[in-house]
DNA sequence: TTGTACGCGTTATCAC
DNA sequence: GTGATAACGCGTACAA
């Protein structure tokens, strides 16, 4: 089968002749043009302060005329310090993931760094690999989208010798610095609505590690203390979609012990119980009422709204990329240890 | 306001005493250990094939015992290639762009390169300076989850000299390698499907420009050839959510031109306007069929269901990974121009 | 305030 | 098949 081509616009025709791997500048082409030594020029970059007025002016033209940009790996080389920051997420796919690392990038590429993803995949095998490959990239900083469990993990972050920060969580001994939010008093939250309203009889769906356990933790200690029934806890190891949400409300409701509420981990478990448990033809919140955890895109528009406890990760991932910036401009920040406010949003799943 | 603690289970607590900053290994030290000269364990590591059985496996004993990983950074200087892949997306948190990037990694990662991401958020600009950046940062490959439409940004790519995939659209004439598919295709095989489904007066909406505007080229020729009429064009230019789908419907309805079958450029728009019209009342597909692309995860979850055309974007990410692991270790790829199949995945909605 | 000399850690090149 | 030498491009340390 042939495909019809993808006539695209090309903006200003001129093709050009093909001419391979063009030399890049040098630092010290541009130092002979604006008449100065190569150091000049560097500084002018780096340390602006310590030229003169007229040197820097003239330096900066000659650099600004040949598009010069200095050469990274050299940089790093000679310094010991790369522009490179490195960020690790658990799940490319995730909505408030994705929306860190958004807010993170806007801040320090502002200040001229580039930006490596890593994936994790909930794994501490890759955890370990790729910490380890951070030991000779030597990155200017780094950022995840959880915390360090693994105290081995933790011991070679340290020795990098660079800011981290930690997120997601709100753990007592963080490594360096840390943007985030108690799962245990997320939880808490959670159990908290469902008694005011009224639901007596409650399910946790979720995964069985991580920030999972600590929801459920706090879920399960304020059930206890208001009088709820915490009568079911449905693992699900490996979130993917909206179908291993599906999947975890039948097998809830196949295990007979009746609930009337469902608190889930996160919103793509919680999407798929609510798509589920409607296409059973049960009525939400009357049969079953249902509340998730992050917010997404989804779940305000799915009917009939669905509750749900939330943070602002976008925010998040600015504070994290401000206390990086901080650091790494030699200013130490003002609160380096940050907790994040957590929001209900009532909708009409409860 | 003070949170509770995460009290996060530490795996091995041997808090060991906090050192700064390890110096990592050099390979002098490990050439001494292996009792060779340093260009001897860099062959080793490199280019194992020219050294004698004997020699590679003494040198390769002492890199395991110390543990030894090159830095990457006086690498790229000498050699003039990193091991940085640089990834360009449009918008991080497209779940089809996420899942090309997912396969991109498992691809590449198996072959020690990392991956560095960068978003260009449909702007020209950012492109431009990207880009820029690239060309001292001189990594080993890119990808893009698109075409480069500016020339003076084609030109600047080719002139990097190295190994370059684009994706998402079939242009005759790349830059270098593609895994892509014909968008106008796309648009012609949903007028067809509409067709076939006996609708008339036919609406469009999605971004004016790049791929939007190709798939628009394609259903308006093919409605055109089928006796349709192509009603409406609603033109929707930030695609952030599904309110944006949500509003273009509102739009589109208040027209007035009436219309029976929409072809929504992405799956967040159609999903939002499918919402937005179930929440006026109309019945989904009788009154209005609704046909996406791009196979969100949700497509398949909301009611009643979401017909849409897609291709898989996991797939297109690991070929890419495979075209560009051949050039980096020196094998010319044997399809370096690919066409993905476009499926077509019939729901409830049409 | 500016410049000189050198070294960061590796690999290209050439010699043996 | 292995080694000696130099060089990649920049910034540190120190001198002027």
């Amino acid at each position: 089968m042939s495909a019809t081509y993808d006539d695209v616009l090309r903006v200003s025709g001129h093709a050009a002749a093909p001419r391979p791997a063009a030399k890049a500048l040098r630092i010290e082409e541009v130092a002979q043009i604006a008449g100065v030594s190569p150091i000049t020029v560097s500084r002018a970059l780096r340390q602006p302060e310590k030229l003169s007025e007229n040197t820097r002016r003239k330096v900066l033209a000659a650099v600004a005329q040949t598009g010069y940009e200095s050469n990274p790996h050299a940089r790093a080389l000679r310094s010991g310090r790369s522009t490179l920051v490195a960020a690790f997420v658990s799940n490319i796919l995730s909505q408030q993931f994705g929306l860190a690392i958004q807010g993170l990038a806007e801040e320090i590429e502002a200040d001229g760094y580039e930006l490596m993803i890593g994936q994790t995949s909930y794994s501490y095998a890759k955890e370990v690999a790729m910490i380890r490959s951070l030991r000779s990239l030597r990155p200017a900083a780094v950022m995840f989208t959880g915390v360090i469990e693994l105290e081995e993990n933790r011991q070679a972050l340290r020795e990098l010798g660079i800011p981290i920060v930690e997120t997601w969580a709100f753990p007592r001994d963080p490594i360096d610095m840390l943007v985030g939010f108690s799962n245990v008093d997320a939880g808490a939250m959670a159990a908290r609505h469902l008694a005011t309203r009224g639901y007596r009889r409650l399910a946790f769906i979720g995964r069985s590690g991580g920030r999972g356990a600590l929801r459920l933790q706090g879920f399960r200690a304020e059930a206890e203390r208001n009088g709820q029934t915490l009568a079911r806890v449905e693992t699900v190891e490996d979130v993917r979609n909206i179908a291993d949400g599906r999947a975890a409300l039948t097998r809830l409701l196949a295990g007979g012990n009746k609930v009337d509420a469902a608190f889930c981990a996160n919103d793509l478990l919680a999407t798929g119980a609510l798509i589920e448990a409607r296409a059973r033809g049960l009525a939400i919140p009357s049969d079953l009422a249902i509340l998730g955890f992050g917010d997404n895109d989804t779940a305000g528009e799915i009917a009939p709204g669905l509750t749900t406890i939330s943070m602002d990760a976008h925010e998040l991932g600015r504070r994290a990329g401000a206390l990086l910036r901080d650091r790494l401009g030699g200013r130490e920040p003002r609160q380096p240890l940050q907790n994040l406010a957590l929001h209900l949003i009532v909708r009409g799943s409860t």
